[in-house]
DNA sequence: AAAAAATACTTGGTATTACAAGGTACTTTA
DNA sequence: TAAAGTACCTTGTAATACCAAGTATTTTTT
């Protein structure tokens, strides 16, 4: 048991949240998501991201788009569907639900 | 994929942040945990705690005395050794900085 | 006193999932 | 044409929350 592992285990469940959150923007492909993440210091690797995606995708709660790129192989743009939009709702409560529910404890007198 | 799934898996790791946080306040009993997680709404059950503080005990991180009940079999106290107060304060920045980074993609403008 | 209920802790088995490592396919550059 | 870059995919492993059932002790009920 080391700070690293727990740190993995913390972002678990919040990565959806923050990878539909990032789809709700705008059409964006897997790589643009990654740097997003990067930027935002949620350490995500290829080996990650594409698994979660097709769940997602098989999960109904986003799609996505062949483009051709103009420098390099075709991307799959990702988009939201109603239903992802929905779930999206929820994660926001629940997000909020933890963060409030965590200070509860951790912050008790 | 549901909501319920992801809201389990946003727990995770959390956990273990609110039951060193519980236990640094002072000698408490897995009842008393389960009765202060689920006062903050989070639910979590016996065949999740009881590993848990089992992993912790082996990672040096708590410690635990047998003392006599007045009412039912003996209990299981527990405190926080050195190593585990330390850890407690690097889970401190962890949760911040997951709270930032994540609040950074979801309110994203 | 025996049976039932309550309390407290324990233990396989299963499902989920993040990650490492390696792979496929296409495009651009040297 | 070869090498590098870009993009997506897949297999195997480890970690772990939960379910379900079990053990042991004490208290309450009959």
């Amino acid at each position: 048991m080391n700070l690293e592992n727990t740190q993995v285990q913390m972002r678990k469940g919040v990565l959806e949240f923050c990878i539909l959150s990032i789809i709700a923007r705008g059409e964006v492909y897997a790589s643009d998501m990654l740097e997003e993440l990067t930027n935002a210091k949620i350490m995500v690797v290829e080996g990650t991201l594409y698994p979660l995606l097709t769940r997602l995708r098989k999960a109904g709660l986003v799609d996505y788009k062949w483009v051709e790129s103009i420098s390099g192989p075709p991307r799959k743009y990702y988009t939201l569907t109603d239903k992802g939009n929905q779930f999206l709702q929820g994660l926001r409560s629940t997000w909020n639900e933890l963060v409030t529910s965590t200070n509860t404890i951790v912050n008790h007198v």
